[in-house]
DNA sequence: CATCCATCTGAAACCGCTTTCTCACAAGCC
DNA sequence: GGCTTGTGAGAAAGCGGTTTCAGATGGATG
């Protein structure tokens, strides 16, 4: 019994399976792909030897044989944030419809082994996904410029020679801005996001386009997780802000807990918003206003575009979902009264 | 420039480093290595025609070669589910170490699929971490016979030649009910887990055994996600219990988020207890009772046990790591009169 | 009845890399 | 100086599949 299997040396290969059969390695190769017909009674012996033996094809030799892997990669920043999974579920489920298995990494927000991993992926999978890529332009554009099959998710880079598929964050938070703006708020914080993170200059940049909304807008460093943003909330008090944005809803959930803490209701006293829309359903008690892109689409959308590209070799181009505005319980307008700030800031509150 | 590189078919091998350099592959893959001693003048152009010709060894190719893929697979249910990326993260950290990469797989809690991705990563790992397998014994022990390197995590199946690793969920369970009954307790309802989960059954285990503390317990069919504990609360009503344990925090807090909606005061008139506590720190708002093991340390142990497995051979012992109870502001004594039911408990409040 | 063609099977080449084996060459020894 | 060692590089043999190629067998055809 123990002999059965003595680990690493003794894997059954196609030809332990051919010779219990009494057929070549070709004829097993044939009957288990179906390339070929091949006689029904060989290919009975074929099955039986290989349940009997419990033969499995070794991965790399047929990646090698064939010159491809059948996996795609999927690399993403921070599997915790509740964003990703949801996207993956979409890849995984077109990746499936087209027989491949998906294979997935975490770079833990560090640029430095994002490189490493996609080079990782890149050698051992036939397309990647890159979400939300740390990396620098340079550093994507050597990756990129390999001729390997890869699509960028939630990050575009004008002049660069890879498709991708983005969630419209400028567009997403133009409309918190107006839906600020429209409340009465002028004052506006900003929990930032990572520094390197291209989803968080596009943040900013539509927060420095709302200048025109009249909205004056304070930058605070910040994170992208619940624990970031439970941590810069206190410093938002400072800014004479009567509305908070925030690179996410960990963040803005984050805060929003330390808010109670301190004694400053949400959304009278301050509006927060969040971004993402991700699924904490009935776990955070605060119905967060945000704004939101389909992550299953997203995804779906960015798996069948990398599989357009590994199959046929066209790159579609650059995609860029709308997103929408969901406003919930943690934004009004602003009170007459701003306690957060000792000159205050006079708004009139608007009824809206 | 475009035809730099045309796709598949002209990818770079070790030959043509070597013929760019003037040496032979031999010699370039033991450059790349570091297997032998090679002369400085050669190893140097070796790597000028690795940098300029932007070579890459190709991943099948060299685990055929070499044996081992340099691969470790973990098959979780559910990513959705912050339990595992916790663990994850530790997996990832000791792979890294060990020079390996680590290769994610999601079964969406399928027990078919499951199976089936168990399959592929037995084919392309030189490890498999089955982290809380819904797989039934017979289907384990098929998997478990082959022969491969593998480890269960959170699940225990007595007869099965797998090393595991696994919380003590009994004795968490029973530390739950020990707080629960020394609180003055008697009649307590669970939200139950998926019927195929091992670990589900391990906390029914304990809670019949907890009989033995004089508490009565009714099982709700429930689920993993906030969302199903967010619909199976209002359930609890109708059972006449005061506390209400889980099968892990997700549900607790969907059930926190319906019982505060049904105007059931958390925990004056039901106590609520979790289960992992997860880290949703700064984003639930309810201080949540729960046990926990550190997920870190959880996936540390059982990676370095399959990392052992996969290199010497030998199993550990099955390592079963305590649970701690966390005692927060979700469970207090069972008030004199209960509203959930009619018929009322009249249990003596104590004051612990 | 001999010839040809269509089918199916096995042998062999190949995928790209590692590793053993072999050999050429230079240094060390008597 | 001839011979033994030691050293480093190339040739070649796998790793375990797939796929081309060639050959054997059988039926259809003239």
């Amino acid at each position: 019994m123990r002999n059965l299997r003595q680990g690493r040396g003794s894997r059954v290969t196609i030809s332990d399976v051919g010779a219990a059969a009494g057929v070549s390695a070709s004829t097993v190769s044939r009957v288990l792909n179906g390339t070929a017909k091949v006689d029904p009674a060989l290919a009975a012996r074929v099955h039986d030897a290989v349940t009997e033996l419990g033969y499995r094809p070794n991965a790399a030799a047929q990646g090698l044989a064939r010159g491809e892997w059948g996996t795609i990669g999927v690399l993403v920043p921070d599997l915790a944030n509740p964003y990703f999974p949801g996207v993956l579920k979409a890849v995984s489920a077109v990746a499936r419809s087209h027989g491949r298995r998906v294979m997935v990494m975490e770079s833990d927000d560090d640029p430095s082994i994002e490189h490493d991993l996609v080079e990782d992926l890149m050698r051992s999978c036939d397309g990647v996904l890159l979400a939300s890529s740390r990396l620098e332009r340079a550093d994507l554009a050597v990756l990129t410029g390999r001729g390997h099959p890869l699509v960028l998710l939630n990050r575009i880079v004008p002049g660069l020679a890879a498709p991708a598929v983005s969630a419209d964050f400028f567009g997403g938070m133009m409309l918190i801005c107006g839906h600020l703006a429209q409340l009465g708020h002028r004052r506006v914080a900003y929990l930032s996001g990572p520094e390197v993170s291209w989803a968080n200059s596009e943040r900013i940049r539509a927060l420095e386009a709302a200048k025109a909304f009249g909205l004056s807008v304070t930058i605070l460093p910040c994170g992208a997780t619940s624990r970031c943003g439970y941590e810069a909330a206190a410093a938002v008090a400072g800014t004479g802000a009567t509305a908070l944005t925030t690179y996410n809803d960990l963040v803005a959930l984050g805060a929003v807990t330390r808010m109670r803490e301190l004694g400053v209701r949400v959304p009278e006293e301050l509006s927060v918003v969040g971004f993402d829309d991700i699924a904490l359903d009935h776990v955070a008690h605060t119905g967060l206003t945000t704004v939101s892109v389909p992550r299953g689409q997203l995804g779906r959308q960015a798996a069948e575009m990398l599989v357009a590209l590994m199959t046929e070799g066209h790159d579609g181009e650059p995609l860029t979902l709308p997103m929408e505005l969901h406003v919930r319980d943690s934004t009004a307008p602003p009170s007459a009264v701003t306690v957060l700030t000792s000159e205050g800031d006079g708004g009139k509150p608007s009824s809206g």
